[in-house]
Parts: C-alpha cells; sequence; structure tokens
RNA sequence: GUCCCCGUCGUCCAGCGGUUAGGACACCGCCCUUUCACGGCGGUAACACGGGUUCGAAUCCCGUCGGGGACGCCA
C-alpha cells in the first residue's frame, strides 16, 4: 500500500455528531486517528458536525470531549481547545459553506433544486416500488436562469445539489483496498445545501477537510459509497485528494452494523458500568488487526504468557500498530471479550488502585450521596441499606415473570409495553419531571394505570416488587445504564419465548 | 432492486505459494481449592463452494454463493 511521504505534515480528523451518546465507533476511530497522528508526529484534530438542527442535543457535544478524554485519547485542534484552522464547530461556519456553494453554483458544478421534501419522498417511494434505484431524477438541472428568478422572486426554498456528469465513472484509491471505481450514473445528484440554509455533511467535510489542511480521511466503511461525491467535490473546487482510508465497520453478533438495540454502544455506559478506559482502547485496538502478535521468538525471550499477545497498552500500540495490517472483515463487537480484557486489567491493578477505582466509580461519593436519601427514610438500621440497594451495585437484574407480569396483562402485552416504556425513556430528557411526564403518557396512551406502569419499570430496574422510588432511582442510576437494563430485559425475554416454543 | 466492499475455528486475530493451519476469548475436561473466581494443563472447533494457474494453493486469477454497507434537505 501506499508508503510514499507528503511534504505536508499529516493532519488527521475524527468528526462526531453531537447528536446523542458519544458511540463507542466514535471511540475507535478516534482511536485509529489518534494514532496515526501520532505515530507520524502529526495534528489530530477534533470538529464537530452539527449541521443537522432537527436531530442536535445540546448536552451531547460536551459528552463527547469527557467520553474522548475519559478513553485517554486527545486532540490537538478542536472546539474547545481552538486551533489555527477554526471555528472547529460547522454550526459556526455557515458563512464558510455559503460562500464555497456560490463558487459551485458560479462554475457550472452545482445547482439549485426547488423540489419540496414531500416531493422528493414522494418519487422515492414510486422508484422503490417500481424497484428502481431511488435517485434525483434530474429535473431541475437544467431551469433556465428565468425560471430559476422567478422561482426565486415566489420565495420558494430551494437546495444547492451537486452536478454529477451524466458520462464516465470516477475512480478514487483507498489505502486499504486499492482503486474503487463508481459509474456516474449511480453516483446521485447529492444535495449540497439544504433549504435552511446548512450544509450537507458531504459539502461540510470537503469543505472543512480541506480548509484545515487534512491530508488523511480514515473513517468507517459506510462512506465509500459517498466517496466519489466527495472527489467530485474536490475537483470541482479544484482542490487536490486527501488519502481515503475507510476502515472495517464494527458489528454486532449477527454481523450487521452496530447498534444500540442489539450492543450498549454509548462510551457513557461504559463509564459508568465500571470498564477500565485501558480495556476499552486494548480492546478497539484488537479489532480489524493492526496490532502485530508477538512472534515465537518474542514470546520464548520476553516470557509472555500466550494472552499477554493480546493485551497492549495506547503506547505500545503507537510503537507498533500498523495500518497496512488492518484486516477488511468487519470484526463483530464482542462484549464477553471486552468482559474478559477488562478482568484482566482489574486483577492487574494494585489492591490500593483497585480500591480508588471502586471508589471512583461504582462507589463513588457522588454516586452513593444520591443514592442515601432515597433510602433514608423507609430504613432501621443501616444494615439494610445493601438490601434496599443492591440494584444500583448489580449488572445482572432479571426479574422473574412472577415479579415482573401484573395481574391483569398478559404476558405479550407486557414485553410489548415494556417496549415502549424502553422508546419512551431514550427518547426523554434524564430528569425526574421529563421521565414521570414521558411515561405517564405513555401509560395514559396505551391504558395502562400508572400502577401498572411504574410496577413493570420497577421489576426491571430493580428486580423487585419494592424499592425506593421509582423515577428517582431512575435518575440517580444513570440512562445509559437503565437503558441497557431494559434491552437485556426484552432480550433475555425474547430467548425465553423462544425457547419455550 | 442497483452499486460498492468483504469472506480462516462460534467470536477476535496469525498465516502472504510448501505449516500436523497457530494464538486469544468462549465452551468442555482435568489439576489447584472449604466454595466461587484466579492460575496451570489438556480438548472440541475453521480455510464458503466450483473452476483455473502451479510440481504444489488458505495464500494468485475467474465465477458462484454468502455476509455487510450505501442508495435522506442524517451523519
Amino acid at each position: 500500500m501506499s508508503t510514499e511521504t507528503t511534504a505536508s505534515p499529516v493532519r488527521v480528523r475524527i468528526a462526531p455528531s453531537p447528536t446523542g451518546d458519544p458511540h463507542v465507533g466514535t471511540a475507535y476511530i478516534g482511536l485509529l486517528n489518534f494514532l496515526y497522528a501520532t505515530q507520524r508526529g502529526g495534528q489530530f484534530v477534533l470538529r464537530i458536525e452539527d449541521t443537522d438542527r432537527t436531530r442536535f442535543v445540546p448536552t451531547s457535544e460536551q459528552m463527547i470531549f469527557d467520553a474522548l478524554k475519559w478513553a485517554g485519547l486527545t486532540w490537538d485542534e478542536g472546539p474547545d481547545v481552538g486551533g489555527p484552522y477554526g471555528p472547529y464547530r460547522q454550526s459556526e461556519r455557515t458563512e464558510i459553506y455559503r460562500e464555497h456553494v456560490e463558487i459551485l453554483l458560479a462554475n457550472g458544478t452545482a445547482y439549485r433544486s426547488f423540489e419540496t421534501a414531500e416531493e422528493l419522498e414522494e418519487m422515492r417511494k414510486q422508484q422503490i416500488a417500481a424497484k428502481t434505484p431511488p435517485r434525483y431524477n434530474g429535473a431541475h438541472r437544467h431551469l433556465t436562469q428565468d425560471q430559476i428568478v422567478a422561482y426565486r422572486l415566489q420565495g420558494r426554498p430551494y437546495t444547492v445539489r451537486l452536478k454529477v456528469p451524466t458520462e464516465g465513472s470516477t475512480t478514487f484509491r483507498d489505502e486499504l483496498r486499492g482503486d474503487i471505481t463508481f459509474d456516474h450514473n449511480n453516483v446521485d445528484d447529492q444535495v449540497l445545501m439544504k433549504s435552511d440554509g446548512f450544509p450537507t455533511y458531504h459539502l461540510a467535510n470537503v469543505v472543512d477537510d480541506h480548509l484545515m489542511r487534512i491530508t488523511d480521511v480514515i473513517r468507517a466503511e459506510e462512506w465509500i459509497s459517498s466517496t466519489p461525491k466527495h472527489v467530485l467535490l474536490y475537483n470541482a473546487f479544484g482542490w487536490s485528494l486527501p488519502r481515503f482510508w475507510h476502515m472495517p465497520l464494527l458489528r454486532n453478533a449477527d454481523k450487521s452494523k452496530i447498534s444500540k438495540r442489539k450492543n450498549p454502544v454509548s462510551l457513557i455506559f461504559y463509564r459508568e458500568s465500571g470498564y477500565l478506559p485501558e480495556a476499552m482502547l486494548n480492546f478497539l485496538g484488537l479489532l480489524g488487526g493492526g496490532m502485530a502478535q508477538p512472534t515465537e521468538e518474542e514470546i520464548v525471550s520476553k516470557q509472555l504468557n500466550t494472552k499477554e499477545g493480546d493485551i497492549f497498552s495506547l503506547a505500545e500500540m503507537i510503537e507498533k500498530f500498523d495500518f497496512n495490517r488492518i484486516s477488511l472483515g468487519g470484526p463483530v463487537f464482542d462484549l464477553v471479550k471486552l468482559k474478559w480484557l477488562n478482568g484482566e486489567y482489574l486483577r492487574k491493578l494494585s489492591p490500593e488502585a483497585f480500591f480508588t477505582q471502586l471508589r471512583a466509580t461504582i462507589f463513588s461519593d457522588a454516586y452513593l450521596q444520591a443514592i442515601a436519601p432515597l433510602v433514608q427514610t423507609r430504613i432501621e438500621t443501616l444494615g439494610q441499606f445493601g438490601d434496599m440497594t443492591g440494584f444500583f451495585f448489580s449488572d445482572n437484574v432479571l426479574p422473574a415473570e412472577s415479579i415482573f407480569l401484573p395481574k391483569k396483562r398478559t404476558y405479550e402485552e407486557t414485553i410489548a409495553f415494556a417496549a415502549e416504556q424502553l422508546a419512551t425513556l431514550e427518547a426523554s430528557a434524564w430528569d425526574l419531571e421529563s421521565i414521570t411526564n414521558a411515561l405517564k403518557a405513555l401509560g395514559e396512551s396505551k391504558e395502562w394505570s400508572v400502577k401498572e406502569n411504574f410496577m413493570l419499570l420497577r421489576a426491571i430496574l430493580t428486580g423487585s416488587t419494592t424499592s425506593p422510588p421509582l423515577v428517582e432511582s431512575l435518575v440517580v442510576f444513570g440512562k445509559a445504564r437503565t437503558l441497557d437494563r431494559m434491552r437485556r430485559f426484552l432480550e433475555a425475554e425474547k430467548k425465553r419465548a423462544n425457547q419455550r416454543k
């Protein structure tokens, strides 16, 4: 693969979107970018891609910073630390994108498109029904100047689309896979600027990568099929291309792209559940190859236990991780192996350090202080504290059917309702009032009494019919762990139901 | 459906034309042990299939099949 050195220093970036909890995939790609830059004495940039106002979550950006720092990754430039190529938040760069869209409009590589979202949706539906590839039909590619002026005078909203050539193809080099070619009739006229004036990923990404002097785009494999659009954009601006490295996608056990339905994907979850960042990083470094296994001689000379080949620090990854070793099959994110690794790290700690870890996370003063008031009014001896709060400190809480099933409900409707509760909590802000209101609204719409509603959730969360106040407990236990517990409950019941059949 | 990517034990990796196909997790057994875990020892288990190329193919080529991704005014 390419080993040529460029005159310019290596600059890479990760570009997460603040749309929810920081994702384990962001940490994975972040680690890879970090390693690549560090190994080459380059810079690692963090850019926040917050151009989708409909999915924007205000607390998310800070969580991304915190989670990446927790994992042990640091960046040289970013919204929080600044840098010479800022701003590093795309919502603060809209003027830049607007100027660049004008360039494309002027040189004829982009055009205005006046269809509404509804019209396009209708078109897509018809195409899918007709089993043809859903693609923009190019209706407004050749509007006359008069028509465009007329539409604009009417105040009709418009998007700006990339004018993909009708003939020919685009070939680009993927550093891991070699040349990849896309025929232009398989490349859609991508929207570059939405009617709200915000750019789409494709435009913002290319413009920013160029302006921020990014030399290597290291991102997930899911971007391969939009890379020709990006290449066309670089060409339209007359810019030179960065190198593209598409990393294999993390997978669920069934090989589909990793998703929160089938795996805990929130880094917050791992932090709050007591995973060590070193173990997480080590595990991510294991996925996709990259780290050479020790040779037989090394095992002998360094007296390595064979399993030590799987255990390595960030420093060792910086030293040894080799991008040309990466294997292209999407690795399954295997929680079982992560847990084993985490256990290895935990056991290696000195007793003092282990205790410190415990006190910093699962038995932190803050956590205990939040829990204490929930039991004080109902406690008789301090010794009962554990009895009343065990579920806060346990990982495996699975209620028996006799506990969770309401008297007047069937098993099926109960499981269905629990799934609704999960969806509701997932969408809810994590405070007493929001959760209470969301849960009650759900109960009303499905005609579940408050009692049935809350008792079911209580059973899932605590494994018991008695507990400290439910919603207060939820708040303290945290969103990430609550959702995980509910998903595990649902998963366990699904398995149980299948076995009964 | 169309395009693109991928294909070694259940899972994660080794293997780069000649290996009894190796290691780790998981699983099973034995040892250690008052229990459980840790630790130690051992075991089950894979080159998707079919054609080439070659003296020789897990390794190179082609096809088939299988898996995945993309096809949004999401990223």
